[in-house]
DNA sequence: ATGCCAACATACTGTTGA
């Protein structure tokens, strides 16, 4: 099983490069964030035509998160993190496929730093950590995946020097990811990549991808469950160089079954 | 110190992103 997660920048915008990468590399299911629609703007049909069901969380404009899957409709669809009722930002979504607990998720970015809005970055991972917590303890098997918008360390960055003031890569965020895996879970790139250099983003700006400016921000944890069936993760890198690209690469991870 | 690029909503400019 191919578990992937993608940042594809809007879905309405990126819908041929996605529909292009869906049939071409085929994952079992794809998490997908920053699709930038309401929930009645999803394009559901168009997945439908290759074989994909889905599942979406939407918001006007920005935020927005979906699942789609291969063949089979995700079953116990749940929106939303759970730990603030005043949060509406449509960051959160999970579902069970073939039995996998899947959790797709876009962390806050936390820029400016300081401020509110790192202030609710921080505090959104400490819900997310409560979340994991309890899958964890239920001993389903269970990947977390997503844009969590965290450098974990200095080999997943082109410049350390040139991020530093960045909210991606504060001491704090880093300590937060950090918590999450001593938890338990597994950073499947990180752990099959140890020396790093692995990019997932790279800015529009500033020519960052003709001159390969990128770090690793996209990551797919693995409860022990199934970091034990790890068979293969890696970037689709390519994408990131095609016409009408997003700014992040996918991400998957190869599941044995 | 700031813009660079891109998407979206609104309305021809502003917000957000990383």
């Amino acid at each position: 099983m191919k578990i992937a997660s993608f940042n594809i920048n809007g879905i309405k915008a990126r819908l041929p490069r996605l529909k292009e990468w869906l049939s071409e590399t085929r994952p079992s299911v794809a998490c997908l964030q920053e699709i930038k629609t309401q929930d009645e703007g999803f394009p559901a049909s168009e997945f439908e035509e290759i074989g994909y069901h889905a599942a979406w969380h939407g918001q006007k404009s920005f935020n927005g998160v979906a699942i789609l899957t291969d063949g089979e409709a995700p079953q116990d669809v749940s929106k939303g993190l759970p730990g603030d009722q005043e949060d509406e930002q449509a960051r959160f979504i999970e579902c069970t496929y073939r039995g996998v607990r899947v959790v797709n998720l876009y962390l806050p970015n936390g820029n400016p730093h300081p401020g509110p809005k790192f202030d609710y970055k921080l505090a959104w991972m400490e819900r997310l950590r409560a979340r994991m917590q309890e899958l964890l303890a239920s001993e389903q098997p269970a990947v977390v995946v997503g844009d969590f918008n965290v450098i974990p360390h200095d080999r997943d960055v082109w410049s350390v020097c040139a991020m530093a003031n960045d909210a991606l890569m504060q001491p704090e965020s880093r300590d937060a990811y950090f918590r999450l895996l001593g938890d338990g879970w597994t950073d499947a790139i990180d752990t099959l990549n140890p020396r790093g250099g692995v990019w997932t983003f790279w800015d529009y700006q500033a020519g960052a991808w003709q001159r390969d400016h990128g770090f690793r921000i996209d990551h797919l944890l693995l409860s022990p469950e199934t970091a034990d069936r790890l068979a293969a993760a890696g970037v689709d890198k390519e994408y990131r160089g095609r016409e009408k690209a997003s700014d992040h690469a996918p991400v998957w991870v190869e599941l044995r079954s």
